[in-house]
DNA sequence: AGGATTTAGTTCGACGTTGAAGTAATATGT
DNA sequence: ACATATTACTTCAACGTCGAACTAAATCCT
């Protein structure tokens, strides 16, 4: 864990608290909401990454690795992946490149488009993805500390916000 | 904005019906939880970031210096910053280093203490998070895109996950 | 055709975060 | 008092993300 330090009062109520002390009522719930997401995003990421590094991966290599086991011909261009993902063209070629260096992914020329590049998984890609994945759901992601109703709000509050923001339609 | 792709589907619950295929249904939706979060929080500190660069900040800078400004004495140890705002003493050093090089800050021994390091604002330092603060307030914290309903729900939700995971009592 | 533009990836530098190792000063314990 | 912890911070290397600049290969346009 990053940080270990239990406050005996919440801080991000403590600022809001500052917030509306200083005029900035308006202001004050959408600082707690932002501040709470840059929050809980460090303790979930933190998990999930403590639980894919034995296997040698990164959460964000990770998510790369299952979107090519899950596409139809086990490979994909470059670009779409950034898209899937939601992460810039730079992100991608770093996931790669590291994927590639330990034999769970390999590069090619698209053979529909020569400045495309197609990445297609591994057998050894594929093996450590699912046991990657058998360690993530028992030890993450069905430990979400919510009811199933509250993840259910959560899930959908959370997509909203997605959709406003233009990620999908 | 680092992605500007604009998606015909969403892309987390097509990742969760790949994981419902497979048999991990008991997984999916903390999945879909987990990855949602991640997603909100980059679109939510990426505008965040995008209004504090003009005023040569960072958000995590930022909130380093809200933090002197609300203090009493204007002046807090290292270690209670990291603490209140829940990062590592690493991240900290890395955070006043910065802004001690732009003057916004200066680093006093803690007389009470002589392992310890008192982080101060300067007036410059106040004037400019003052500034920052305006923009945040106009351009980002008011503008979530969320009833105030919602927003009270979603930022209850996340505090009961950041209570549970042993923020704070 | 043929030059201009758009698109796909790569490279580079900057930044915040993390974990591990290191240093200095204060507490503890006998 | 004195050796041993513990605490507060710093330093270092690794990683992912971002923006900007760059290369190469389509695609457009007249």
């Amino acid at each position: 864990m990053p940080t270990s330090a239990r406050l005996p009062f919440d801080p991000i109520a403590e600022a809001m608290r500052q917030w509306r002390d200083h005029g900035w009522s308006e202001a004050a719930l959408g600082m707690g909401v932002i501040t709470s997401v840059i929050r809980v995003q460090q303790i979930l990421a933190g998990r999930a990454e403590g639980v894919v590094r034995p296997f040698g991966l990164t959460f964000a290599r990770y998510e790369v690795l299952m979107l090519l086991l899950f596409s139809r011909q086990g490979e994909m261009p470059l670009g779409k992946i950034g898209e899937r993902l939601q992460v810039g063209a730079a992100s991608v070629t770093n996931a790669i490149d590291r994927l590639e260096g330990d034999g769970l992914v390999r590069r090619r020329v698209n053979p529909n488009d020569g400045r495309g590049v197609l990445a297609w998984i591994t057998d050894r890609g594929r093996n450590l993805a699912g046991q990657a994945t058998d360690a993530l759901n028992q030890n993450v992601f069905k430990a979400v500390d919510l009811s199933p109703t509250d993840a259910d709000t959560l899930f959908a509050l959370l997509g909203t916000l997605r959709a406003r923001a233009g990620d999908f339609d």
